[in-house]
This record gives structure tokens, C-alpha cells and sequence, in this order.
DNA sequence: CCTGATGCTGCCCGATCGTGCATGTTTCAG
DNA sequence: CTGAAACATGCACGATCGGGCAGCATCAGG
């Protein structure tokens, strides 16, 4: 059974997009083809912007995309006082999911030490952060923990999402667009996104600027969907048009 | 099967981010490479202004941290000892189970970065600290925190549990006598415990020189039911009498 | 059916890069 | 001052890379 070129790149942008990297030899030896064949197919993938070409493989093609804790150093002030504007939404003695990402982890770290306040998490950095907080009852979500994403959404994620419900999700975006609306890398990441958005009474998103008016592959659903939007601080209106539904309010994060 | 030089690079800024400071001899464990390819690495991320260079390491570009004294904390060198001898234990391909406590954090973070391993922990910080490692698959149970212990391992963490098989388990301890063999400071954590020994080929306690001889009110199980103990370089015999049995085998860990 | 063009592939070869080792030099601590 | 650790440099070896070349399949046009 003849492998065709294109379908051997798709499967290759699948693989960096779930290990978020790819060796020369793996592929070679995975599509039973000349590692000579992969050289071509990531330089032509690197010249189309697909990925990055390094010596012995290939990268994803912006570091956004690679593993959260690299981003965490990027834009830390803008993400702490967003983390603060959202971190203001919970009520004490709620149950709060709080779903991967950078700026969630904000979120986290700026919740209030001395609310109760139940926490249910997926991301591991997540829990790290409010790991020991006398205050605060954590759950974690169990699974396989993607690489690039930093957070388990896979089958056994749903089930222990099973029999929980939440008074606030705090959902991940890699985009927030008016067309596409709240979207992601990752097709399961969606599912799991959509399920945080069934078992909660009310869905929160805080998102930086560059992440306005992008999309990323795979749509989790409408921003109208979500009961609250926190931006930054500058952000322009005219970047939240067609954001924001009957039901939804826009929060703007106080300046740094 | 090399890691990326530049996943090396990635995993080098990440950790000074996350640290605050680099140690040439610490990467060079952690990468399993030479300290000459480190200092290479060093010299050209600092030549790139992504790190500055210090005589040992490095530190982050912009001055916010006091120069690096290498001989801060004895207690801290000893326990990045003794994760790293108990790390020596792992086999490339292994799946190996890390409980709680920040020992077992210490092995954690001593895991080589270039070899394939699955990682199954119930505490947040471990998961954390692997958590972006392109070669390692990280597996995570869920259920909630205790606050104080840091992990979870109630009745959900059990069913997370079930079906998996580990080569080796690193068990957390609070005591180890050769009376009442390992012991927990809770009921549930020691049941837990137990439930590691049963799915896990071999099992393996790292404990620093204080706990050796002591008790807590739980117990887990007899030392001899362990297949490695590792202890700190200086460990006299006469702590070690009673605790090995036919099977176990103790190692020191080599000295700082 | 035949033929030539095109694209994909594997192999070869010189060039480049990354790494570890050996050597000599510099820096630090006591 | 002295010894040990860290460092820089040069070298050798292996892995990787890029380009060129030939073989094979597909396909359009005669």
C-alpha cells in the first residue's frame, strides 16, 4: 500500500503538532522511506512556514505553539494583570475549572488565597500553583499530559470530568475570532473545551492581544457562548466586534 | 537517539526561567551529554543575549538575581544527589511511577531529558516538572489534593490507577525503620502506597539520612519488599541493619 | 499503443555540523 | 601560594545536510 507525498505531510504535521517535534530518522523509519525523502518533505514544509527546520528534525514554526512552560516568560505583566481581572469573577466557595494555558495559570496564581473556593484542573501547572493553599480544595483531572499543550484531554480526562459540575470554566484559547470563534491546535483539546462548556453554568475566557482575531484549526465554539471576556487593558473596540453576545460581558484588565 | 540541539537550547532557557539560575554540571546530568557541549550551548545562547554567563552557569540576561554561590544548602546538593542516583535506576523505555514528596520530585527532575520514558504521578509538582519534555510520556491521576501532602490518592486516584503496569515505582516515605518497615502520616496515603507495590514490577525508596530510623503512625509495607533503597553517600551501616531484604539491593548515592 | 515530459524517489559524495576527548589556560577557594 | 574545578581550544569521529544523478511511475498527447 503506496503512501502518497501529501498524505505523508499531513501525517507528518500531525506528528509535530502531537509531539511537538519530529526527528529525520523516526519519520524515515515510520513511512519505510529514505530519510533523504523526510530532508525534502520538511524543507519544502519549512518553506511553506509549516514548521521549523533544525538540525536532525523539525520544530513547530513559532514558539507559541511549543510546550507552555516556554511561553510563560512572554508578555508576564500583561498576563498577571489579566490573570487578576478574571481571578476577580470567582465567588467564594465555587467550584472553578481552570483549563491549560499560560494565561489560566495567571488566572490561578491570582485567585485569592483566602476564599474557599474548589478548583478542577487539568493542567498540571494549574495544580502546581495551588498545590498546599489551605484555602483551597484542589482536583485534579487525570490522563496523558499532551506535550505541547501542557494538559491532559484525552478519554480518561473526560471520564474523571464525569460528575463534576462547576459554577465557572476558565477555557483555553489559541484564538478568539468573530467568524471561527474560540478555536485550538488540537481536535480532542476542542472536545474537552465543549465539555467544560456543558458541565459549568458559566464559561469565562482571558485571552492576550494576539490572540484577538486569530484562529487556530479546530473550533471549540461561538464566542457568544461565553459569559465572560476579559482583554487587555488597550484593547480597542473595534477588536471585539462581534465577540461578544446577548449573554456575554467584556472585561477589560486593569492597566500595568 | 540524540535529543534536538535546539530542544536543548528550549529546555536550557526554560529551566533558567523557571530556576532562576543554571548549574554546567546539572545540565550535563540532566541532558546526559558532556559539560563541554553544555558550556558550548551557554556560550552561544549568551553570545545571542538569551542567558549571561557565569563562571559554573548561567543566569538570566537582565540582573534581578544575586550572583550564584555554589555552595548554598548542603541538604540541597544531597537530595539533587540522591535523585540522581535513584534516576540511574530508570531503563530507557521504562514506565515508572513517581509518587509524592519532594525527593521523589528531586528524581523527577534528575529523569534524562533524551531517553524515552512514560511517567505515571499523582502530585502535581512532579507532572509539572516533566511536563514539556518532548521524550517523556506523562501520564497523570487525578482525584483531589490533599493540601498537605500534595497529592492526590483518594478512592478516584485508585480508579486512575487501575489498569496500568509500571517497570518501577518510586514510593515517598516518611519513615523507614526496619521495624515497622515504611510508613505515611495518612491512612488513605498508605493505601494508596500499597496499590503501587501491587502494579509496579520492582519498587524503589529514596529517603534522605533524617528519615532513616523513623516511624510515622502508618504503615506500608517491610523495607525487604523494596528492590532499591537509596540513601545519601554518608549512610553508616549500622542505619541499614534490618531494612534490606534477599531481594533489595541499597545504593548510595555518590557524594556531592 | 507508443513516446516524451514531469515528478517523486533512492543512492552517492563532498561539505557541514555537533559531540566527546585531550591539552593547556584561567578562575576560584582555602 | 596551591590544588581543584571550570574553561577555551584543537582535533577526530560520526551524524546530518545539500546537490547531483539515475531509475521508476504517472500522465498527456500523438
Amino acid at each position: 500500500m503506496p503512501i502518497l507525498p501529501d498524505e505523508r505531510h499531513a501525517a507528518i504535521l500531525d506528528r509535530l503538532l502531537r509531539d511537538g517535534r519530529v526527528l529525520a530518522a523516526d519519520l524515515a523509519a515510520e513511512f519505510d522511506t529514505s530519510e533523504d525523502t523526510i530532508r525534502r518533505d520538511l524543507r519544502d514544509l519549512a518553506a511553506a512556514g509549516r514548521c521549523r527546520r533544525v538540525y536532525g528534525g523539525a520544530l513547530p514554526p513559532a514558539p507559541d505553539i511549543g510546550p507552555v512552560s516556554r511561553r510563560n516568560g512572554v508578555a508576564r505583566d500583561a498576563k498577571r494583570a489579566l490573570g487578576h481581572a478574571a481571578a476577580a469573577l470567582v465567588a467564594p466557595g465555587w467550584t472553578v475549572l481552570i483549563d491549560s494555558g499560560s494565561t489560566n495559570l495567571r488566572i490561578a496564581e491570582a485567585l485569592p488565597a483566602d476564599r474557599d473556593v474548589t478548583v478542577v484542573t487539568n493542567a498540571p501547572a494549574v495544580a502546581a500553583a495551588l498545590a498546599g493553599r489551605p484555602r483551597c480544595t484542589l482536583v485534579v483531572l487525570g490522563g496523558r499530559v499532551h506535550p505541547t499543550v501542557g494538559a491532559a484531554f484525552g478519554p480518561r480526562t473526560l471520564r474523571d470530568l464525569d460528575g463534576i459540575w462547576a459554577d465557572l470554566a476558565f477555557i483555553g484559547a489559541c484564538g478568539l475570532a468573530a467568524g471561527p470563534g474560540l478555536t485550538v491546535f488540537d481536535p480532542e483539546e476542542a472536545e474537552f473545551k465543549r465539555r467544560l462548556l456543558v458541565v459549568s453554568a458559566r464559561a469565562a475566557v482571558a485571552v492576550t492581544a494576539e490572540k484577538l482575531g486569530t484562529a487556530a484549526p479546530f473550533v471549540v465554539g461561538p464566542a457568544a457562548a461565553l459569559h465572560h471576556i476579559v482583554v487587555e487593558a488597550g484593547t480597542p473596540d473595534a477588536a471585539l466586534d462581534g465577540l461578544a453576545g446577548p449573554r456575554s460581558r467584556v472585561h477589560r484588565a486593569d492597566a500595568a
